[in-house]
RNA sequence: GGGGAUGUGGUGGAAUUGGUAGACACGCUAGCCUUAGGAGCUAGUGCCGCAAGGCGUGAAGGUUCAAGUCCUUUCAUCCCCACCA
């Protein structure tokens, strides 16, 4: 018997199958169609390990076993090939980006095509081609035609070490996501996305996809919609109005004093004199705070009094205007009400010794009382006391009331506000798709005409940034000096790039249509594979990919470029894999695992990815075992092994003693294997095909391979079965039983109910609960009979010596439970 | 502080509608075998106990003939967001 070897047969198949053209995708209106999509990975300089290969073994199951069972299936891969990692490495090694990326998509498709995934290989895009970005840049201009894509001069954030601009999602606790620099703020002109009028509908859609929860929960607090109301304040002694925003109008009557924040532009007005001097001190103080710094100082609340009050619009009460960093000018108005209601506002009328008032209190007496003597911040809702009319009121229902109470004197208005700001997409770098805007000026900002895309990226000498703010481009006099396209005289280019998830943000619409050179994808082709049906990545995308591929999937509903607004229908977010030592793998930790090592050492891409699937439920995450990788080899062996054994018996005639026992190991396989995969649960339906060959084991050496066409179904069927997770084996041993044609491409098998129903079964006898026997008896007995020996089964007849049964309870077939 | 998730043997993990807890695998123990291999095969392996039996799904209560699963309370861990009014 030839031994298994997986370095002989992996690469081989992996040539023919390419060769073959079988995971060709084309639009065949004949079968079902799926969109099964990994997230395009970036190609870095490092190579891969088993923690990303998890990703794409998930997709290429469900992709394999789609296509077995009848789908169309589209099955893509590409390259996201723009961005800081590949510049920086660049610099570094005194090369270009174009040659980095070059060489590590190089690397990167070979580590692939080592795992046997099944991809459309004649689909592949890379976002750094002219030929995709020209079309990143056509849909930059249908932004900006749209008025979502506008330039402003803002305090954004600065990373000083890669010396650009980050979007907010890009900023993790103060430090720059990919250096881990402290951010700083720098007022620039830059390019945003208008991503903030999507807000509502992003919110809103998310109800009707297929997400995990946790994912879908992270989207709507980022977004984070919250309805209020804005209510107007008065400046005591002039008619300058302090507008508030609010979830709590019930509250207002407790309202003891205003604070502003900072930046807010009233704060120069209504200052007085005598506290000119402190308040431009503070603000001076805050200003030159990086988020981080803000964020270290929460823990004790600042503020400064302007010496100027405001009027209460419901009761006209004096409250004292204060400055404070704890405001944030970006949301709502900049300005709030602070009252005994809400814990920051607590601690700061208590560390500023302000007078306050309670106006809400719980239900139970007991603590109406403490809450009535300030112990604490009463911020649930409650019964409503001084609070004019609205007294006695509860909070929750009063709320509306006084919005539309104050609305009447034209003092509030209704307001939903949302966190999220505008995407921040100008980069001061070279690796991107450079923003096809030319600064004209007599025509301000114009559009690069259509023909005249894609505007290139020029080769430079260098590229390192030039950290004034502004990118390596601006260096290069050819590229920024044109004419501007409408009035003919001289203008400049915008040397700024996009943010790499600008191409991120359609990649999937260009899988469609890969080639097109008329159009970023044509409609119909676009509407026949997408939404995605299986999307499957990293909770990384959680947050920025995911929000802003919506986004500009709206933005082309809206255009009329696909009738469709959500790009992924399904939602599949794999859990990591770690390190043996249960630690992240990271290159720094040095604890990576490549699975490139491990097919060298001889386990083979198969092993690889049975052991991705079976080490636990795909979206959990799970340290990596060697040990447990030596045992899905052995299964595979041991298929291997069954099967020759199969095709070397010579039995001599068709016993068939076994057959109804070896069919009903091969259905109940079938089924448990097709539901499980349904249901994703590869890593039961691995254990499933396990215990499938320990039956057949078994069962071989009972009849040695007599049962000839059962042995036959059995041996085929797991080979198909097994077929999703071990490409590789499968296509040899299904060749080797005399297949001329892929078995990635057979017909899954289907299992029949009624073929899986044993001669006999197994009843559970229960006393007061307890288990006390198991009854093997003939499948169709009836339940007198069943009752019946439970009652006389010599254990079981102990428990209930000389008691009366008061109860019995009969699960068909399964139980029988007696109480005494 | 807000949100999301997870707790089951030595380990990873299985358990339709409540119906034999621990499938499958790793590890471990014993034996067999031999082309001495990354072997292979057989048997065993939740805990206590010689056994009968008892105890067992983070903890404590509850419902039920029957609870990993349902209800109440609680603890721990992980992830995301966080002075968002």
């Amino acid at each position: 018997m030839k031994r298994y070897n997986p370095k002989e047969i992996e690469p081989r198949w992996q040539k023919t199958w390419e060769d073959q053209g079988i995971y060709h995708a084309t639009e065949d209106l004949s079968k079902p169609e799926r969109y099964v999509l990994e997230y395009f990975p970036y190609p870095s300089a490092a190579t891969m390990h088993v923690g990303h290969v998890r990703n794409y073994t998930i997709g290429d199951a469900i992709a394999r076993s789609m296509r077995m069972q009848g789908y169309n299936v589209l099955h893509p891969m590409g390259w996201d090939a723009f961005g800081l990692p590949a510049e920086n490495y660049a610099i570094k090694t005194h090369t270009s980006p174009q040659a980095v990326i070059k060489d590590s998509t190089q690397r990167f498709k070979a580590q692939l095509t080592q795992m046997g995934f099944s991809y459309d290989w004649t689909r592949e895009i890379n976002s750094s081609d002219p030929e995709y970005y020209r079309w990143t840049q056509w849909l930059f201009l249908l932004l900006f035609k749209r008025g979502l894509a506008y330039q402003k001069e803002a305090l954004v954030n600065w990373d000083p070490v890669d010396k650009t601009v980050l979007a907010n999602e890009q900023v993790i606790d103060g430090r720059a996501d990919r250096s881990g620099a402290v951010v700083e703020k720098k007022a620039l002109k830059q390019w945003f996305f208008k991503i903030t009028e999507y807000a509502d509908r992003l919110a809103a859609d998310l109800d009707d996809l297929d997400w995990s929860d946790s994912i879908k929960a992270m989207q709507r607090n980022w977004i984070g919609r919250s309805t209020g109301a804005e209510l107007t304040f008065t400046v005591d002694g002039s008619d300058t109005p302090i507008t508030v925003f609010t979830t709590r109008a019930d509250t207002i009557f407790s309202a003891a004093f205003i604070v502003l924040a900072p930046e807010h532009p009233l704060v120069a007005k209504i200052t007085t004199k005598a506290q000119q001097s402190a308040v431009e001190q503070y603000a001076k103080q805050t200003a030159g705070k990086t988020d981080l710094e803000r964020q270290e100082d929460e823990k004790e609340k600042t503020g400064v009094f302007t010496g100027a009050y405001a009027l209460n619009p419901a009761n006209d009460e004096k409250l004292p205007i204060w400055v404070a960093d704890f405001v944030l000018a970006g949301y709502g108005t900049g300005a709030v009400f602070g009252d005994i209601h809400d814990e920051r506002d607590f601690e700061f009328l208590q560390k500023f010794d302000i007078p306050a008032r309670v106006t809400v209190i719980p239900d139970d007496p007991e603590e109406a009382k403490k809450v009535q003597a300030k112990a604490y911040a009463y911020t649930d809702e409650g019964i409503l006391i001084d609070s004019g009319e609205f007294s006695g009121q509860r909070s929750e229902t009063a709320r509306d009331k006084i919005i539309a109470w104050l609305a009447g004197k034209q003092m509030a208005q209704e307001k939903v506000n949302y966190k999220i700001r505008d995407w921040l997409i100008s980069r001061q770098r070279y690796w991107g798709a450079p923003i096809p805007i030319i600064h004209c000026p007599k025509d301000g900002a114009v559009p690069v005409p259509e023909d005249q895309l894609p505007v290139k990226l020029p080769e430079l000498k260098s590229y390192e940034p030039s950290g004034d703010g502004r990118s390596p481009l601006a260096r290069v006099p050819e590229f920024v000096n044109t004419t501007c396209p409408k009035c003919g005289g001289p203008a400049q280019r915008e040397t700024d790039t996009m943010d790499g998830f600008a191409c991120s943000s359609w990649y999937f619409l260009r899988f469609a249509d890969p080639h097109n050179n008329q159009a970023p994808f044509d409609k119909a082709k676009a509407e026949f594979w997408l939404p995605v049906d299986d999307y499957i990545g990293g909770a990384e995308h959680a947050v920025m990919h995911l929000l802003y591929a919506r986004f500009w999937t709206k933005v082309m509903h809206d255009e009329g470029l696909i009738s469709f607004d959500e790009p992924f229908s399904s939602l599949r977010n794999h859990g990591m894999i770690l390190a043996p030592d249960g630690q992240k793998m990271s290159k720094s930790k040095g604890n990576t695992i490549s699975p490139s090592e491990l097919i060298e050492q001889g386990y083979g891409a198969d092993s690889i990815r049975l052991m991705e699937l079976f080490i636990g439920p795909w979206d959990q995450m799970a340290a990596w075992s060697i040990e447990g990788l030596g045992g899905t080899f052995r299964f595979l062996q041991r298929v291997w092994t069954l099967v020759h054994e199969y095709k070397e018996a010579q039995p001599v005639a068709n016993n068939a003693a076994k057959e109804k026992a070896i069919l009903i190991a091969t259905h109940t396989a079938i089924k448990r294997v097709s539901q499980d995969i349904h249901e994703l649960g590869f890593n039961t339906a691995i254990a499933a095909l396990m215990e499938f060959t320990n039956q057949l084991y078994k069962l071989k050496a009972e009849d040695n391979f007599a049962a000839v066409s059962a042995w036959k179904f059995a041996t085929a069927s797991l080979v198909q079965l097994l077929a999703p997770f071990a490409p590789h084996i499968t296509e040899e041993l299904w060749q080797e039983l005399g297949h001329t044609e892929s078995v990635h491409i057979s017909a899954w098998p289907l299992w029949e109910d009624k073929l899986l129903v044993a001669d006999t079964i197994t009843v559970v006898v229960q006393v007061n609960g307890k288990v006390r026997a198991n009854l093997r008896l003939p499948a169709d007995s009836s339940e007198e009979s069943i009752v019946a020996a439970a009652k006389v089964d010599a254990k079981v007849a102990g428990y209930l010596k000389g008691k009366d049964i008061k109860k019995t309870i009969y699960v068909p077939k399964k139980l029988v439970s007696f109480v005494v």
